[in-house]
DNA sequence: TTTTCCTTTGCAACCGATTGCAAATCCTTC
DNA sequence: GAAGGATTTGCAATCGGTTGCAAAGGAAAA
């Protein structure tokens, strides 16, 4: 079927060994013997065959890209975003797709079969204890997007949840609203818990603002739209500080069913300015999260982990910034 | 570091092939050696890698998923059918992202280097010489959401383009516009050429319908909107039929500019039938393209290719059905 | 118990590469 | 032209498995 080393040193007449080596950087080659295989290669149409010299090297150059959250359009930029860097670096994403059905321990030995250099887990809805299900089977991880502070064993890259939920909080207040709301994703998802943490505690000495929370099921428009068609039903509060952007614009579609306009008569603040927050027709205003960074660092530290398998795990932390659109009301 | 074939043969005190054959499905092993393997095993937490087996039995389980559509949402729920169709059947993905830099040609090389065992092409936005390039180098290869008519050579799955234009065009003209256009995806994509065709057949006869077309640059919103801005400029015609629902949304987005009402003003029908489609806050009219059941039939095709490689290629085409929201008027 | 046949087992070669080591070749330098 | 050192080369072992083949073991039949 497909050529290898063997057929090229044969037509090239050299070594199988002198093969290998015009292919591998920084080994000992003569110029002639380089042009001789290269030669007879470029004939046989020959591509080292990747997944055999791993055996040897130890190195696959594939990196799991575990991910949960297919229902978000954030995710798509995310997976736009890592699907590039990665094989910026010559490394290939092989996907993992955690569905409910999906049993999490699985995908660590089926990773582990496939030996994959290092693992990046890219959701805020996995427990830093999946994480660390593959630094504890000696498998490099990273999670992106995961909780800081708990996860002292496990590399991560993202955002302080908290302090964005304080951001927040400070934001509603800064214009005015009494009484304020949190409507979060799932209540086990680390961001959903942090968010909410920050949000509270920078309110907790402000008794004179009425401070309300709920948590939706998921990430996801339904989810956002259903809590909040739930919300409409009672008395709720001036604002809403939703935590993800997917969950406003559900929010927002709640809203317009109940002909209600944001930023006049309920005031939304979102999580993430995901490009569909810029649309006219959303309008959102919203915490820019640097997704682009995170997941350029996140890449960065996969690499030095490939180089430093025992480095010292770190959190590498993104500030955050409020982007004005016009789902709130200005400030006085 | 991990556990090998040997280590479990030594403890279990058999054989490697011993080994090996309580791994491999059907081989030939007693009920009192597998016991002692499977022991063994456990104890060590072993689990056989999968490419190093690939070596001998030529099958890697490797599937390449390579698209270039990332900033079309439906390819969210594309990648979310797809990751879960393989693994499912216990198949990988590994994710290519084909950008503008990407020389596509590099891609083939790489996929054989990992020595994928099939390779499916997502994309309608890819000519079918880029999938016929990896049937010459011997990769089975299943062309999904690609043209029927001309690829004789490779598998497709999608739908008829042509017969969608022409869909579109009948129901345009069962509500009396009298003036139509088409806005279109890429000029180079075959989704847009066919889709065109179909819609300027169908009204070729109609010799009182005023019928216009336009390319956006690209399947996304800001191509949509911006194609859209730009025909407002002139004299647009009664309705349009938009090659993909993202160019829709921008569209709508466009007309909101202008104060028009889009089902009112300007009659807006879309294809694919994304989520977001059905979002109140869109409310697209739109041909729905049943993406779940192409994406299964895609790997169904898969499957099949890796016990037969020679079969005989196959055009699988679903048929489509409008869907009636709200941005075309009432049928008279 | 012996013969026959079927199942299970281990040996050893192989899959497609890499790499340590020693031999061979090439350059310098005298 | 020979000695010396630096490069380049090929051999052979190895990575973690699979598999054809022949030998060993077991069960059934005689």
């Amino acid at each position: 079927m497909s050529v290898t080393l063997k057929e090229v040193a044969a037509l090239a007449g050299v070594s199988r060994s002198a093969v290998s080596r015009t292919f591998t950087e920084g080994a000992s080659v003569s110029a002639k013997t380089r042009r001789k295989v290269e030669k007879a290669a470029l004939e046989l149409g020959y591509s080292p065959n990747a997944l055999a010299s791993s055996l040897t090297t130890g190195r696959t150059k594939l990196i799991g890209l575990i991910s949960n959250n297919f229902h978000n359009p954030i995710f798509l930029e995310v997976f736009d975003q890592f699907t590039r860097a990665l094989q910026e670096r010559g490394l290939r994403p092989l996907i993992v797709n955690l569905t409910d059905e999906t049993e999490p321990s699985n995908s660590v030995r089926m990773l582990r079969q496939y030996s994959v250099d290092a693992v990046i887990v890219a959701s805020s809805t996995l427990p830093p204890s999946f994480a660390k299900a593959f630094h504890d089977a000696g498998v490099p991880v990273v999670h992106t997007f995961g909780r800081s502070a708990t996860s002292p064993e496990v590399h991560v890259v993202g955002i302080d949840n908290v302090e964005c939920g304080r951001m927040a909080a400070r934001e509603l207040l800064a214009r005015g609203y009494r009484s304020v709301g949190y409507l979060g994703g799932p209540k086990d998802a680390t961001s959903a818990q942090d968010r909410y943490r920050g949000f509270t505690e920078e309110l907790v000495h402000h008794t004179d603002i009425d401070v309300t929370h709920c948590f939706a099921d998921a990430y996801s428009f339904e989810a956002g739209r259903s809590k909040m068609l739930e919300q409409l039903k009672g008395s709720p509060p001036e604002a809403y500080f939703c935590g993800d952007d997917i969950l406003s614009i559900g929010a927002l579609s709640a809203l317009s069913d109940h002909g209600l306009t944001p930023g006049k008569d309920i005031g939304i603040i979102g999580l993430n300015d995901m490009e569909m927050s810029r649309w006219e027709s959303v309008d959102l205003t919203t915490i820019h999260q640097p997704i682009k960074q995170i997941i350029t660092s996140s890449v960065d530290l996969v690499e030095e982990m490939l180089k430093e398998p025992q480095r010292y795990p770190e959190a590498r932390i993104f500030p955050c910034r409020v982007i004005e659109r016009g789902t709130l009301r200005p400030r006085p």
